[in-house]
DNA sequence: AGCACGCCGACT
DNA sequence: GTCGGCGTGCTC
């Protein structure tokens, strides 16, 4: 009998590839279970078994498999349950969800390695150029990689060059496949095997007493054993012996120590292990804990809203503790942006090494070894905390999924497919694992409160910040006003000044709010008007400071800052509109004995890029902290009494129906920044329009108001919660194709649906990387099916495919689109 | 998605 | 005359 697999490929194909394999083979095999398979020509991939069978495929021979690659599944069948879900929710393949699933390193990549043909006999002159400089590399180096042959004859296509070499036996092509992930070792000593008698001791510092440096290392190691009695790190005799690495090479190399490797966990808490008591829960957090039982009993997800400073992670963490209390797992999602140490740390303290963290700035090595952990289900990685990624870990029993800053944009993911949302991904992996779900926000999304306002979630509120301290007094200043009276200086208002002088005075931090986004300081020519262009897209480009430098935010294009207006040729150049660095400058200017730091995205890459702004301006380093959105989340600043936001207006007039909700929910947070110890906290909101509605009720704290207000818009024009939308975007590199093509689609959409499309319309980037962008939106009707809505719009394509002209048309679909 | 195959313009 | 452009079709 013969035996199949059928695998995900990590590629944009909807179906699932059937490879034989042996009688032994399936008798090991599971689904789950990764496989390296050929595919094409050349290719070798790492595929999933999603199942085994015995029934030969009928129009074609299947291949066989290359190895296989783990002893037991490494991805469970809920897991497979969800993914499925996700491509079909959100239009993409199943390949897509797990090719963004698997931390990258379980996704080996194979390459073709050329080597010299040692026993071919070449006939030097009957190469060609080419031909030869490979050979001649091939003289010096025993293997070449394919970039590095291309790099040599500085040519794309190296294939027939290759063929033509195997076929004169200059050379030979070997496939080499790469397990990424290595397990880490750390090097660690010990004193030689001769030397561990007491008198081989004595010889021993005796003979090293012409060699200080050496002895020190010795004794140093004797001081370590003592005091541990654990094995000793190579770095760690380094640092307390205070010598180099040279001398410790140089004991080893004499035989004196010896060195060997220990395989370690590179995901270690290593923290005090001592059992925090949780505070006990005030009187409101206890009414929010039984609330949210609640709505479990009804299996319901629940809604937790509760205002800036409440003590929701309190909450959280009672929830937590009662899930891992019964033997499950716990995860806990956050916004990248709001995955500071701080929050981490504060969960370590109560859950010490239960608590595994997950999120992108973890090397793909750590990655493995979390996915690992929850994958044998080790007590370490009970609890996870991580971003939207972390919904992918191989959860064999979930108990609870707490989304904190549940309103988030960020937990929609825009970029490669799957789009998805993870909180609504992570509700329906809860009711996979039979779980319970708490959404957490003091400022939730439409969505979710709409949700618990009909019944379909449960609700529970903490309005009172913890330990009583009052929300804080927020003003709003009219900019208009200030500037008729020549009251400005920069961008700050008078208003502004006085309260940062007075907080300053006081001893106390400031937290200055700039959203750069949307309002970038460009640079324009005050001559003629013009504003440097990027050549790739159709923005402006954005002045940065610190380098002199004009970039672009969609492509990195860069160029240094030029002297002179290329339009007109006048030195001119003025900047205009203005962002954080601008602030941070003028703040300067003004406060020159005040410490200012900045967080956006340029201070704060790599790993530890918050931590050290955060850490500084925690310890008082700083007086003032000038940042984007980022600064908004999960940190918690004692001593913050005054929060300034330079500008309102770029937020609320954004051109989008989530504008205003958005805003709302941006200024409260940052306002949330204010005063979270006894006294109340100041908040200053400078705008051109200090009379929109929203910033009243920002002000006021009305989150009802607001709610009402935006669901009644959502309503009149037919936009979640009370709608569905589905965004299709179109990409060409040709404007004309791309305005056909766009208005093909939009017209098969409109003779089926009739109603409800939007476009095709530029976004506000019309063009980026040189590829034109057109939109168009479709409303869906709760009352509609999904499912036949996405059928009918896969035919749609199915026929736009047919049009020769458009197939080179990307055609990306985004799914509840934020 | 990649990647090879196949048919047309600009150059060693 | 070749190189390399990208349109087209396929991958078990």
């Amino acid at each position: 009998m013969q035996h199949f697999i059928n695998v995900i490929l990590p590629i944009p194909l909807e179906k699932l590839f059937t490879y034989s394999i042996s009688e032994t083979e399936f008798q090991h095999i599971e689904p789950g279970m990764r496989v390296a398979v050929p595919f094409g020509k050349s290719k070798i991939y790492t595929a999933l078994v999603y199942e085994t069978h015995t029934n030969p495929p009928e129009v074609y021979e299947a291949k066989e498999i290359h190895k296989i690659l783990d002893d037991a599944p490494v991805v469970n069948p809920v897991q497979l349950r969800h993914w499925r879900w996700i491509a079909d929710y959100y239009m993409c393949t199943i390949g897509e969800v797990f090719r963004s699933a698997m931390p990258s390193a379980f996704l080996l990549e194979s390459e073709t390695l050329i080597l010299r043909n040692e026993r071919g006999v070449v006939d030097e002159n009957g190469l060609k150029d080419d031909e030869f400089l490979v050979y001649e590399a091939l003289q010096h180096q025993s293997m070449l990689r394919v970039d590095e042959v291309s790099a040599i004859i500085d040519r794309k296509n190296v294939l027939p060059i290759l063929n033509r070499l195997i076929e004169k036996q200059v050379i030979l092509l070997k496939d080499e496949i790469y397990e990424q992930y290595k397990p880490k070792l750390v090097r660690y000593v010990k004193l030689g095997s001769a030397y561990r008698s007491e008198e081989k001791l004595e010889e021993l510092l005796e003979s090293l007493s012409r060699a200080p440096k050496q002895s020190q290392v010795v004794l140093a190691l004797f001081q370590l054993e003592v005091k541990d009695k654990k094995p000793i790190k190579i770095t760690d005799l380094e640092q307390s012996s205070g010598s180099s690495k040279a001398v410790i090479k140089a004991l080893v190399d004499k035989g004196i120590l010896e060195e060997y490797l220990i395989r370690i966990d590179r995901v270690n808490y290593e923290g005090e292990n001592e059992d925090f008591d949780l505070k006990t829960l005030n009187e409101y957090q206890q009414k929010a804990l039984v609330d949210i039982q609640k709505s479990f009993d009804d299996n319901k997800v629940a809604l937790l809203h509760g205002v800036t400073s409440s003590g929701k992670t309190e909450v959280y963490v009672k929830l937590i503790e009662e899930c891992i209390n019964s033997g499950k797992q716990a995860l806990y999602l956050l916004p990248e942006i709001a995955l500071t140490t701080q929050l981490i740390s504060r969960l370590q303290d109560y859950f010490g090494e239960k608590i595994s963290v997950y999120h992108s700035k973890y090397s793909i090595h750590e990655r493995v070894e979390v996915w690992n952990n929850v994958l044998a289900q080790k007590s370490k990685a009970q609890i996870v905390i991580g971003a939207r990624s972390s919904l992918f870990l191989p959860y064999s029993d979930l108990g609870l999924i707490i989304i904190d800053e549940e309103h988030e944009g960020s937990f929609k993911q825009f970029d490669p497919a799957p789009r998805y949302h993870a909180r609504d991904a992570a509700i329906v992996l809860s009711k996979l694992h039979n779980a319970n779900t708490v959404l957490g926000s003091a400022t939730p999304s439409l969505e979710s409160y709409y949700n618990s306002q009909t019944g379909k979630y449960g609700y529970a509120s903490i309005d009172r910040r913890f330990g009583n301290v009052v929300m804080p007094d927020i003003e709003l200043v009219d900019l208009k006003d200030q500037t008729r009276k020549r009251r400005m200086k920069g961008h700050f208002s008078e208003r502004l000044l006085e309260e940062i002088t007075e907080t300053l005075d006081n001893g106390e931090q400031v937290i200055l709010f700039q959203n750069r986004r949307g309002f970038a300081p460009i640079v324009e020519c005050t001559t003629c008007g013009h504003s440097p262009q990027c050549p790739n897209c159709d923005v402006s480009l954005t002045y940065h400071q610190h380098r002199k430098q004009l970039r672009c935010h969609y492509c990195g294009h860069h160029i240094a800052l030029p002297e002179n207006c290329e339009a007109c040729g006048s030195p001119t150049l003025d900047t205009k509109g203005f962002g954080t660095e601008q602030v941070e400058q003028e703040f300067k200017d003004l406060f020159p004995k005040a410490n200012v730091g900045r967080m956006d995205l340029d201070t704060t890459r790599g790993k530890y890029g918050y931590e050290k702004i955060i850490t500084a301006f925690e310890q008082q380093e700083l007086d003032v902290l000038v940042g984007t959105q980022m600064l908004t989340k999960g940190l918690d600043f004692r001593n913050v009494n005054l929060v300034g936001i330079m500008n309102a207006d770029s937020l609320l007039n954004f051109p989008d129906y989530r504008a205003h909700e958005r805003s709302f929910q941006l200024l409260t947070q940052v306002a949330g920044r204010a005063g979270r110890t006894k006294k109340r906290g100041k908040v200053i909101i400078q705008s051109y329009n200090p009379y929109h509605q929203i910033l009243k009720q920002v002000s006021t704290n009305d989150y009802l108001g607001m709610f009402k207000e935006q669901l009644y818009e959502r309503e009149q024009f037919l936009y979640p919660p009370v709608n569905r939308i589905i965004k299709i975007t179109f990409k060409h590199k040709n404007y004309n194709t791309l305005n056909d093509a766009a208005e093909w689609f939009a017209k098969g959409l409109r003779n089926v649906f009739k109603s409800g499309i939007l476009g095709p319309e530029y976004p506000p980037v019309a063009r980026i990387r040189n590829q034109y962008i057109k939109n168009v939106i479709i409303k869906v009707s709760l009352k509609q099916s999904l499912p036949q809505t996405k059928n009918s719009i896969k035919r749609i394509e199915n026929s736009f495919n047919a049009v020769s002209q458009f197939r080179s048309v990307r055609v990306i679909y985004n799914v509840d689109h934020i």
